[in-house]
DNA sequence: TCGAGATACTAAGTAATACTTATTATCAGC
DNA sequence: GCTGATAATAAGTATTACTTAGTATCTCGA
Protein backbone atom coordinates (compact mmCIF):
# COMPACT_ATOMS: atom_id res chain seq x y z
CA UNK A 1 0.00 0.00 0.00
CA UNK A 2 1.18 3.50 -0.86
CA UNK A 3 2.22 5.47 1.95
CA UNK A 4 0.08 8.84 2.97
CA UNK A 5 1.41 11.70 4.05
CA UNK A 6 -0.49 14.44 3.67
CA UNK A 7 1.45 17.22 4.05
CA UNK A 8 -1.60 19.79 4.16
CA UNK A 9 -2.89 17.95 6.87
CA UNK A 10 -4.30 20.04 10.06
CA UNK A 11 -1.64 19.55 12.83
CA UNK A 12 1.38 20.16 10.49
CA UNK A 13 -1.08 23.32 8.88
CA UNK A 14 -2.25 25.26 11.88
CA UNK A 15 1.81 24.66 13.12
CA UNK A 16 3.20 26.44 10.14
CA UNK A 17 1.19 29.01 9.95
CA UNK A 18 1.44 29.87 13.71
CA UNK A 19 4.75 29.63 13.49
CA UNK A 20 4.96 31.86 10.78
CA UNK A 21 2.74 34.40 12.20
CA UNK A 22 5.16 34.29 15.80
CA UNK A 23 8.32 34.54 13.49
CA UNK A 24 6.73 37.51 11.36
CA UNK A 25 5.32 38.70 14.53
CA UNK A 26 8.80 38.04 16.43
CA UNK A 27 10.53 39.95 13.63
CA UNK A 28 8.14 43.28 13.59
CA UNK A 29 8.33 43.29 17.09
CA UNK A 30 12.19 43.46 17.32
CA UNK A 31 12.54 45.76 14.70
CA UNK A 32 10.09 48.33 16.39
CA UNK A 33 12.72 47.81 19.25
CA UNK A 34 9.84 47.07 22.03
CA UNK A 35 11.72 44.28 23.52
CA UNK A 36 9.73 41.18 24.10
CA UNK A 37 8.36 38.30 22.39
CA UNK A 38 4.68 37.07 21.07
CA UNK A 39 4.74 34.36 23.97
CA UNK A 40 5.17 37.55 26.38
CA UNK A 41 3.03 39.51 24.44
CA UNK A 42 0.29 37.14 24.97
CA UNK A 43 0.53 37.30 28.99
CA UNK A 44 0.57 40.83 29.08
CA UNK A 45 -2.95 40.82 26.96
CA UNK A 46 -4.11 38.22 29.18
CA UNK A 47 -3.22 40.39 32.27
CA UNK A 48 -4.71 43.52 30.88
CA UNK A 49 -8.10 41.93 30.21
CA UNK A 50 -8.35 40.23 33.66
CA UNK A 51 -7.02 43.29 35.56
CA UNK A 52 -5.18 43.02 39.11
CA UNK A 53 -5.46 38.79 38.96
CA UNK A 54 -3.59 35.61 40.66
CA UNK A 55 -0.93 34.09 39.08
CA UNK A 56 -2.72 30.84 39.33
CA UNK A 57 -5.63 32.68 37.53
CA UNK A 58 -3.35 33.85 34.69
CA UNK A 59 -2.32 30.42 34.62
CA UNK A 60 -5.06 28.82 33.80
CA UNK A 61 -6.45 31.53 31.92
CA UNK A 62 -3.15 31.21 29.59
CA UNK A 63 -3.54 27.29 29.67
CA UNK A 64 0.14 26.83 31.31
CA UNK A 65 1.51 25.18 34.40
CA UNK A 66 1.40 27.63 37.53
CA UNK A 67 5.63 27.96 37.12
CA UNK A 68 5.35 28.25 33.39
CA UNK A 69 3.66 31.22 33.91
CA UNK A 70 5.96 32.33 37.06
CA UNK A 71 8.83 32.08 34.68
CA UNK A 72 7.36 34.21 32.49
CA UNK A 73 6.27 36.62 34.99
CA UNK A 74 9.72 36.83 36.11
CA UNK A 75 10.86 37.97 32.72
CA UNK A 76 8.24 40.68 32.05
CA UNK A 77 8.85 41.83 36.25
CA UNK A 78 12.44 42.68 34.88
CA UNK A 79 11.80 44.44 32.20
CA UNK A 80 8.96 46.65 34.36
CA UNK A 81 5.71 45.50 32.51
CA UNK A 82 4.00 44.08 35.48
CA UNK A 83 4.25 44.19 39.22
CA UNK A 84 3.73 41.67 41.78
CA UNK A 85 1.42 42.78 45.13
CA UNK A 86 0.56 40.94 47.72
CA UNK A 87 -3.26 40.27 47.48
CA UNK A 88 -4.94 41.35 50.81
CA UNK A 89 -7.13 38.20 51.11
CA UNK A 90 -4.93 35.56 50.81
CA UNK A 91 -0.91 36.40 52.30
CA UNK A 92 0.43 33.16 49.82
CA UNK A 93 -1.02 35.27 46.51
CA UNK A 94 0.02 37.66 45.02
CA UNK A 95 -1.66 39.66 42.18
CA UNK A 96 -0.12 40.47 38.84
CA UNK A 97 -0.68 44.38 37.61
CA UNK A 98 -0.04 46.44 34.62
CA UNK A 99 2.54 48.89 35.09
CA UNK A 100 2.38 52.19 32.78
CA UNK A 101 5.29 50.58 30.64
CA UNK A 102 3.52 47.96 30.28
CA UNK A 103 0.10 49.54 29.42
CA UNK A 104 2.34 51.50 26.71
CA UNK A 105 3.58 48.44 25.25
CA UNK A 106 0.47 47.06 24.76
CA UNK A 107 -0.59 49.93 22.59
CA UNK A 108 2.37 50.06 20.90
CA UNK A 109 2.24 46.69 19.93
CA UNK A 110 -1.34 46.82 18.85
CA UNK A 111 -0.48 48.39 15.08
CA UNK A 112 2.15 45.67 14.57
CA UNK A 113 0.00 42.87 15.53
CA UNK A 114 -2.51 44.41 12.51
CA UNK A 115 -0.05 44.81 9.96
CA UNK A 116 0.31 40.84 10.56
CA UNK A 117 -3.10 40.26 10.52
CA UNK A 118 -3.57 42.43 7.53
CA UNK A 119 -0.35 40.47 5.53
CA UNK A 120 -2.29 37.08 6.52
CA UNK A 121 -5.22 38.08 5.54
CA UNK A 122 -3.85 38.60 1.59
CA UNK A 123 -6.48 38.06 -1.36
CA UNK A 124 -8.83 36.58 1.36
CA UNK A 125 -12.50 38.64 1.58
CA UNK A 126 -13.97 40.02 4.78
CA UNK A 127 -16.42 37.35 4.93
CA UNK A 128 -14.10 34.51 4.32
CA UNK A 129 -11.76 35.99 6.99
CA UNK A 130 -14.77 36.33 9.59
CA UNK A 131 -15.16 32.91 8.90
CA UNK A 132 -12.10 31.37 9.33
CA UNK A 133 -11.72 32.98 12.70
CA UNK A 134 -14.84 31.86 13.49
CA UNK A 135 -13.72 28.25 13.29
CA UNK A 136 -10.46 29.22 14.95
CA UNK A 137 -12.55 30.05 17.88
CA UNK A 138 -14.44 27.08 17.80
CA UNK A 139 -11.49 24.90 17.17
CA UNK A 140 -9.70 26.41 20.20
CA UNK A 141 -12.94 26.30 22.43
CA UNK A 142 -13.32 22.25 21.14
CA UNK A 143 -9.07 21.68 22.03
CA UNK A 144 -9.36 23.48 25.07
CA UNK A 145 -12.36 21.10 26.68
CA UNK A 146 -10.39 18.33 25.82
CA UNK A 147 -7.66 19.17 27.24
CA UNK A 148 -9.24 20.44 30.41
CA UNK A 149 -10.75 16.77 30.85
CA UNK A 150 -7.62 15.44 30.02
CA UNK A 151 -5.65 17.51 32.88
CA UNK A 152 -8.83 16.52 35.48
CA UNK A 153 -8.33 12.42 34.36
CA UNK A 154 -4.67 12.91 35.42
CA UNK A 155 -5.25 14.55 38.77
CA UNK A 156 -8.05 11.59 39.21
CA UNK A 157 -5.07 9.07 38.40
CA UNK A 158 -2.41 10.71 40.78
CA UNK A 159 -4.94 11.02 43.51
CA UNK B 1 -7.70 55.03 15.13
CA UNK B 2 -8.42 52.65 17.90
CA UNK B 3 -6.52 49.45 18.15
CA UNK B 4 -8.37 46.52 19.64
CA UNK B 5 -6.55 44.37 21.46
CA UNK B 6 -7.65 40.76 22.64
CA UNK B 7 -7.44 37.23 22.80
CA UNK B 8 -9.73 36.66 20.35
CA UNK B 9 -7.68 38.41 17.93
CA UNK B 10 -6.12 36.44 15.01
CA UNK B 11 -2.16 36.05 16.54
CA UNK B 12 -3.22 35.08 19.85
CA UNK B 13 -6.29 32.33 18.15
CA UNK B 14 -3.94 30.62 15.54
CA UNK B 15 -1.42 30.31 18.16
CA UNK B 16 -3.52 28.46 20.95
CA UNK B 17 -4.67 26.60 18.30
CA UNK B 18 -1.66 25.16 17.35
CA UNK B 19 -0.26 25.03 20.96
CA UNK B 20 -3.39 23.25 22.10
CA UNK B 21 -3.30 20.56 19.45
CA UNK B 22 0.47 20.33 19.56
CA UNK B 23 0.26 19.68 23.67
CA UNK B 24 -2.72 17.29 22.85
CA UNK B 25 -0.82 15.39 19.90
CA UNK B 26 2.53 15.42 23.07
CA UNK B 27 0.23 13.87 25.04
CA UNK B 28 -0.93 11.22 23.22
CA UNK B 29 2.29 10.48 21.50
CA UNK B 30 3.68 10.28 25.03
CA UNK B 31 1.01 7.98 26.02
CA UNK B 32 1.98 5.56 23.03
CA UNK B 33 5.39 5.09 24.31
CA UNK B 34 6.79 6.57 20.90
CA UNK B 35 9.24 9.00 21.77
CA UNK B 36 9.25 12.00 20.28
CA UNK B 37 7.79 15.14 19.85
CA UNK B 38 5.24 16.74 17.56
CA UNK B 39 8.38 18.72 15.92
CA UNK B 40 10.23 15.83 15.67
CA UNK B 41 7.68 14.04 13.68
CA UNK B 42 7.50 17.31 11.66
CA UNK B 43 10.83 16.41 10.22
CA UNK B 44 10.42 12.59 10.12
CA UNK B 45 7.85 13.18 8.04
CA UNK B 46 9.25 15.74 5.62
CA UNK B 47 12.45 13.88 5.58
CA UNK B 48 9.92 10.39 4.24
CA UNK B 49 9.19 12.99 1.52
CA UNK B 50 12.32 14.27 0.22
CA UNK B 51 13.91 10.69 0.22
CA UNK B 52 17.49 10.86 1.08
CA UNK B 53 17.91 14.67 1.47
CA UNK B 54 20.66 17.12 2.23
CA UNK B 55 20.08 18.82 5.83
CA UNK B 56 20.38 22.76 4.34
CA UNK B 57 17.59 20.97 1.85
CA UNK B 58 15.51 20.02 4.70
CA UNK B 59 16.38 22.77 6.99
CA UNK B 60 14.93 24.96 3.94
CA UNK B 61 11.62 22.61 3.94
CA UNK B 62 11.32 22.84 7.56
CA UNK B 63 11.62 26.68 7.68
CA UNK B 64 14.55 27.04 10.15
CA UNK B 65 18.09 27.63 10.09
CA UNK B 66 20.60 24.75 9.40
CA UNK B 67 21.48 24.79 13.06
CA UNK B 68 17.78 24.22 14.21
CA UNK B 69 17.84 21.49 11.65
CA UNK B 70 20.89 19.98 12.66
CA UNK B 71 20.10 20.07 16.59
CA UNK B 72 16.94 18.14 15.63
CA UNK B 73 18.39 15.56 13.67
CA UNK B 74 21.17 15.31 16.26
CA UNK B 75 17.71 13.90 18.27
CA UNK B 76 16.52 12.07 15.66
CA UNK B 77 20.08 10.38 15.11
CA UNK B 78 20.06 8.90 18.77
CA UNK B 79 16.77 7.78 18.89
CA UNK B 80 17.59 5.73 16.00
CA UNK B 81 14.94 7.28 13.88
CA UNK B 82 17.26 8.61 11.41
CA UNK B 83 21.10 8.05 9.52
CA UNK B 84 23.56 10.52 8.07
CA UNK B 85 25.24 9.42 5.07
CA UNK B 86 27.87 11.16 3.32
CA UNK B 87 26.74 12.69 0.17
CA UNK B 88 28.84 11.40 -2.61
CA UNK B 89 28.44 14.42 -4.77
CA UNK B 90 29.83 16.87 -2.30
CA UNK B 91 32.43 15.84 0.79
CA UNK B 92 30.90 18.09 2.86
CA UNK B 93 27.17 17.64 2.60
CA UNK B 94 25.24 14.87 4.15
CA UNK B 95 22.72 13.38 3.20
CA UNK B 96 19.54 12.31 5.88
CA UNK B 97 17.94 8.77 5.64
CA UNK B 98 14.85 7.55 7.25
CA UNK B 99 16.02 3.97 9.58
CA UNK B 100 13.94 0.98 9.64
CA UNK B 101 12.80 2.60 12.98
CA UNK B 102 11.84 6.15 11.27
CA UNK B 103 9.71 4.55 8.73
CA UNK B 104 7.70 2.29 11.65
CA UNK B 105 7.73 5.04 13.74
CA UNK B 106 6.09 7.22 11.50
CA UNK B 107 3.37 4.74 10.27
CA UNK B 108 2.33 4.45 13.86
CA UNK B 109 1.97 8.49 14.19
CA UNK B 110 -0.50 8.68 11.58
CA UNK B 111 -3.49 7.15 13.60
CA UNK B 112 -2.78 9.46 16.83
CA UNK B 113 -2.80 12.47 14.01
CA UNK B 114 -5.98 11.08 13.10
CA UNK B 115 -7.63 11.19 16.55
CA UNK B 116 -6.28 14.51 17.29
CA UNK B 117 -7.82 16.07 14.47
CA UNK B 118 -11.05 14.49 14.52
CA UNK B 119 -11.40 15.48 17.62
CA UNK B 120 -10.34 19.63 16.62
CA UNK B 121 -13.07 19.20 13.80
CA UNK B 122 -16.29 17.89 16.57
CA UNK B 123 -18.83 20.16 15.94
CA UNK B 124 -17.57 21.40 12.37
CA UNK B 125 -19.37 20.00 9.13
CA UNK B 126 -17.16 18.50 6.29
CA UNK B 127 -17.41 21.44 4.07
CA UNK B 128 -16.39 23.52 6.70
CA UNK B 129 -13.79 21.58 7.66
CA UNK B 130 -12.30 21.99 4.36
CA UNK B 131 -13.06 25.63 3.81
CA UNK B 132 -11.13 26.07 7.09
CA UNK B 133 -8.29 23.54 5.69
CA UNK B 134 -8.12 25.58 2.55
CA UNK B 135 -7.86 29.29 4.28
CA UNK B 136 -5.03 27.87 6.33
CA UNK B 137 -3.07 26.45 3.12
CA UNK B 138 -3.85 29.76 1.76
CA UNK B 139 -2.47 32.07 4.94
CA UNK B 140 0.55 29.81 4.90
CA UNK B 141 1.83 30.11 1.38
CA UNK B 142 0.68 33.77 1.52
CA UNK B 143 2.93 34.42 4.81
CA UNK B 144 5.51 31.93 3.27
CA UNK B 145 5.97 34.47 0.83
CA UNK B 146 6.61 37.03 2.87
CA UNK B 147 9.32 35.78 5.02
CA UNK B 148 11.39 34.17 1.91
CA UNK B 149 11.36 37.92 0.63
CA UNK B 150 11.82 39.28 4.22
CA UNK B 151 15.22 36.65 4.14
CA UNK B 152 16.18 37.74 1.09
CA UNK B 153 15.93 41.54 1.59
CA UNK B 154 17.96 40.80 5.06
CA UNK B 155 20.98 39.13 3.05
CA UNK B 156 20.48 41.83 0.63
CA UNK B 157 21.42 43.98 3.39
CA UNK B 158 23.95 42.11 5.12
CA UNK B 159 26.21 42.10 1.65
C1' DT C 1 -9.02 25.34 68.53
C1' DC C 2 -5.78 22.75 66.43
C1' DG C 3 -3.93 19.74 63.21
C1' DA C 4 -4.09 17.70 58.57
C1' DG C 5 -4.42 18.41 54.07
C1' DA C 6 -4.95 21.64 50.31
C1' DT C 7 -3.36 25.69 47.88
C1' DA C 8 -0.13 29.63 46.04
C1' DC C 9 4.03 30.43 44.70
C1' DT C 10 9.02 29.57 43.65
C1' DA C 11 13.66 27.12 43.24
C1' DA C 12 15.95 23.71 40.75
C1' DG C 13 16.46 20.71 37.09
C1' DT C 14 15.30 19.11 32.37
C1' DA C 15 13.96 19.27 27.52
C1' DA C 16 12.61 20.99 22.92
C1' DT C 17 12.90 24.57 19.71
C1' DA C 18 14.97 28.40 17.86
C1' DC C 19 18.41 31.92 17.11
C1' DT C 20 23.49 33.93 16.26
C1' DT C 21 28.38 33.66 15.65
C1' DA C 22 32.47 31.34 14.56
C1' DT C 23 35.05 27.21 12.78
C1' DT C 24 36.33 23.46 9.72
C1' DA C 25 36.17 21.09 5.54
C1' DT C 26 35.24 21.29 0.98
C1' DC C 27 33.74 23.08 -3.45
C1' DA C 28 33.63 26.17 -7.60
C1' DG C 29 34.99 29.84 -10.44
C1' DC C 30 38.41 32.85 -12.09
C1' DG D 1 46.03 27.29 -7.47
C1' DC D 2 43.93 31.01 -4.81
C1' DT D 3 39.70 33.15 -3.11
C1' DG D 4 35.29 33.38 -1.80
C1' DA D 5 31.12 30.73 -1.08
C1' DT D 6 28.79 26.77 0.93
C1' DA D 7 27.64 22.56 4.28
C1' DA D 8 27.63 21.16 8.59
C1' DT D 9 28.54 21.79 13.42
C1' DA D 10 30.38 23.65 18.07
C1' DA D 11 29.34 26.98 21.39
C1' DG D 12 26.52 30.12 23.54
C1' DT D 13 21.93 32.20 24.47
C1' DA D 14 16.82 32.72 24.91
C1' DT D 15 11.99 31.22 25.19
C1' DT D 16 8.54 28.16 26.40
C1' DA D 17 7.25 24.22 28.63
C1' DC D 18 7.37 20.47 31.94
C1' DT D 19 8.20 17.95 36.77
C1' DT D 20 9.47 17.62 41.51
C1' DA D 21 10.11 19.44 45.81
C1' DG D 22 9.88 23.04 49.32
C1' DT D 23 7.92 26.96 52.11
C1' DA D 24 4.26 29.74 53.61
C1' DT D 25 -0.37 30.10 54.33
C1' DC D 26 -5.14 28.93 54.38
C1' DT D 27 -9.39 26.07 55.35
C1' DC D 28 -12.11 22.64 57.18
C1' DG D 29 -13.42 19.00 60.16
C1' DA D 30 -12.94 16.60 64.57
Amino acid sequence: MKFHIDPDSFGFLVNDVARLTRLEMDRRIEEAGLGFTTGEGRALIHIKRAGPVRQNVLAERLGVEAMTCSTTLDRLEAKGFIERRPDPSDRRAKLVVLTAAGEDVIERVGPIAATVREDAALGLSPAEWETFLGTLRHVRSTLTGIRESAQAQAREDAA
